[in-house]
DNA sequence: CCGCCGTGCCAC
DNA sequence: AAACGTGGCACGGCGG
């Protein structure tokens, strides 16, 4: 994957650069006006400067170290106080986007080969995932229309050639269902249920594509022990309700609850925990350990055992897709991986073949208790294979 | 000039 | 920010 790489239509990003460097001048004289003061946006402690002292709005939540906190859950909270505050958030969403990716991607376009060659890296996470750095191709934004215009900037190494994406379904649900025990997860998967879905209109009575994202969020975060404060930030909605929605959650699946307890209770006994595959990540000192300090290595341990064993699966499909790949389409080949998704490039003429063959090869990495589903897409671009 | 820390935010 | 987790990286601020 690495040395294969990947293309960037530098073209078109110099088009997406010069938009929001526009946008971003605009933001910046207009937050001045606002603020009634000089002030640079892209320092935090200015900006805390100007929100909290000079415009006297109420100081929210703090930083690591006890400092007023500016960062987007604060300013969400804040907003409709000032105009000022949008300005900073639309601002912190335009230079993120800027100064890490169009800024940046072009730079690392390498001159002999004209195409972007990351590092992924295999011995760098807790949990057994690769990492990916210099530059970092498993973050390219997707969440705004904004940022999904970068990602369309991304294609296939080969001129002519099509990105072929395969992204596992629910993917640690489905692990939890099968490492929880029979019980209503289980029953759900068997039925092929989408409960990112279900979560979503339960909660917001809608299964949108961004409703349904940000049920993903809670579905994930309820898993993994958030409390009904941070729950409750993340929906913009009072502890009660939250409270409500994570009781209803572990009501309809007591096993993911009872899960939780089992996996805490091993690692504590035996010092370690193992994913699926055997992959070891010791806790040698979770049976010491009080309060904040165990809860957070409680929930370190269950999401170890989860993240890691779909990591490993992940794995097992890749040997597998890359194998068949050389022997059934020697035109083919992998580019990326992203956690849960595959992402090769092939002519056109074979695209469908080789999605094929990447969802038969992670759908098959593993039996488990409850079926792997798999989405493929392909196209010009990495937006359109994977959107 | 360089490296570190704190803060913040992109993705899965 | 906070009792979701796993990463990489840019910037400002500061000190060597
Ligand atoms: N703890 C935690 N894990 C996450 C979060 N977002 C993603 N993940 C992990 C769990 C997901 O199963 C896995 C792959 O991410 P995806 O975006 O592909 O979501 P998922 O496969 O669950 O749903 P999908 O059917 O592909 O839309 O990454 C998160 O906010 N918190
Ligand atoms: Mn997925
Ligand atoms: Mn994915």
């Amino acid at each position: 994957m690495e040395r294969r790489g990947v293309s960037l239509d530098s073209t078109s990003l110099e088009g997406v650069s010069r938009e929001l460097t526009d946008l971003l001048g605009e933001i910046e004289s207009r937050a001045e006006d606002a603020a009634g003061i000089r002030v640079n946006l892209r320092s935090p402690s200015q900006v805390s400067s100007v929100l909290f002292d000079h415009l006297g709005l109420p100081r929210i939540g703090r930083t690591g170290k006890g400092a007023a906190s500016s960062d987007a859950t604060v300013l969400q909270a804040l907003a409709g106080l000032h105009p000022f505050v949008g300005l900073v958030a639309e601002h912190r969403e335009i230079s993120k986007l800027i100064s890490t990716y169009v800024g940046k991607l072009p730079s690392f376009v390498s001159p002999v080969t004209g195409l972007i060659h990351t590092s992924f890296n295999q011995a760098v996470t807790a949990t057994g995932r690769l990492s990916s750095s210099d530059p970092n191709l498993q973050n390219i934004p997707i969440r705004t229309e904004r940022g999904r215009e970068i990602r369309r900037c991304f294609g296939a190494p080969r001129a002519g050639d099509v990105l072929v994406s395969a992204d596992y379904s629910q993917i640690e649900l489905r692990v939890l269902a099968h490492l929880a025990g029979g019980g209503a997860l289980r029953r759900a998967y068997r039925e092929d249920a989408d409960i990112h879905s279900r979560t979503a209109l339960a909660v917001f009575g809608s299964s949108s594509p961004e409703h349904r994202r940000k049920a993903k969020e809670i579905n994930f975060s309820i898993i993994y022990g958030v409390s009904a404060h941070g729950l409750a930030q993340r929906l913009g909605v009072d502890r009660g309700t939250a409270s409500g929605i994570i009781n209803r959650y572990f009501a309809a699946y007591p096993e993911v609850d009872a899960y939780f307890r089992s996996c805490v209770a091993e690692t504590e006994s035996r010092g370690e925990t193992r994913t699926i595959l055997g992959r070891r990540r010791l806790f040698r000192n979770l049976a010491s350990a009080r309060g904040n300090t165990r809860k957070s290595m409680e929930r370190m341990a269950v999401n170890t055992t989860v993240q890691g064993s779909a990591a490993d699966l992940m794995k097992l499909a890749m040997i597998r897709a890359a194998d068949r790949l050389d022997r059934e389409v020697p035109e083919a080949g992998l580019v990326l991986q992203v956690h849960d998704e595959i992402v090769a490039s092939c002519p056109p003429g074979r695209a469908e073949d080789v999605a094929g063959i990447l969802r038969e090869s992670m759908e098959g990495a593993y039996r488990l208790e409850v079926p792997l589903r798999v989405e493929t897409g392909w196209g010009e671009n990495w937006l359109e294979a994977h959107g």
